[in-house]
DNA sequence: TGGGACCATATGGGCGTCAATGGGAATGGC
DNA sequence: GCCATTCCCATTGACGCCCATATGGTCCCA
């Protein structure tokens, strides 16, 4: 099974750092992952977190419009200027930089969250809310 | 990574210089790329700069539309006319000339930004507004 | 079945290194 | 000679690397 599922919260020390759940972290080194991609959700205030395939997939979509076009130029704005580069320290910790905490309003505490090829980092309270959201859409829409 | 990614603000000092980050310079000596070629982009108020290559791309470019049409002229002007040849210091910075702080609004910060095979210079606030803007218009598409 | 050894993860902090920054001195153009 | 750029060196503060401790759970064995 090598896809990141549920998730866990852990705490950010003084210096900044937090730990990576460790079954997150098996994920990484069985899919050979050892510099990590962060970008911005599009729709959640929430930062994704993944291997390099994860931005090829984003190239792709630029590649596959004029590289000259207005939106072109947008694309690559939000994939590459506000995309990050990243990696562990020994210990499996990543540092919560304020890019990530402008972003996301995370701030002592940082939820994980898998999503299947990557996963998230989001404020506790923030993730609570928008499972509670997506769980009433769904139930109004198609109740079982 | 061989590619300018991610995002970083540094201050100018009293000289008018800025560090380029580090991140960026090894990239740069990784591509062998000694002299920098500065042009204003055509869509955003930033500064775009790269290799000689980064011309080369452009000129394609220009020769690739009518060379008689307005848009041909217009982008001449912007890369022969506007464009200029710059070079890191021992420390690894540039300097903020006037070309650059009229164009961008720069005036005591610098946000260098990745976009792939070149980066661009922006006035801090200018960029997070066009990244916001960027986000907002891409919000309703999500990659495959 | 209860206690305890053992282990893995999460967390805390010391310390060295390097990047970012500041400023003096030398250089060169006008 | 004056101003602007370039070269060189000093400072400092952040980050990476390392080791120590806490915490909670599991397994083994009596």
């Amino acid at each position: 099974m090598s896809r990141f599922l549920s998730n866990a919260t852990n705490r950010i020390d003084a210096k900044g750092r937090v730990s990576v759940p460790a079954g997150f972290r098996a994920v990484l080194s069985q899919r050979g992952i050892q510099e990590l991609y962060c970008l911005q959700d599009f729709i959640f205030p929430a930062v994704s977190v993944g291997g390099p395939d994860l931005l090829d997939r984003y190239e792709r979509q630029i590649a596959s419009v004029d590289p000259f076009s207005v939106e072109a130029n947008r694309m690559s704005l939000l994939i590459h200027g506000g995309g990050v580069f990243m990696r562990l320290d020994a210990e499996g910790r990543l540092m919560v930089t304020d890019f990530i905490r402008d972003f996301t309003g995370i701030s002592t505490e940082v939820t994980f969250v898998g999503r299947s090829d990557h996963f998230q980092l989001w404020q506790p309270q923030a993730f609570h809310e928008a499972q509670a959201a997506a769980r009433e859409g769904r139930s109004s829409s198609r109740p079982g």
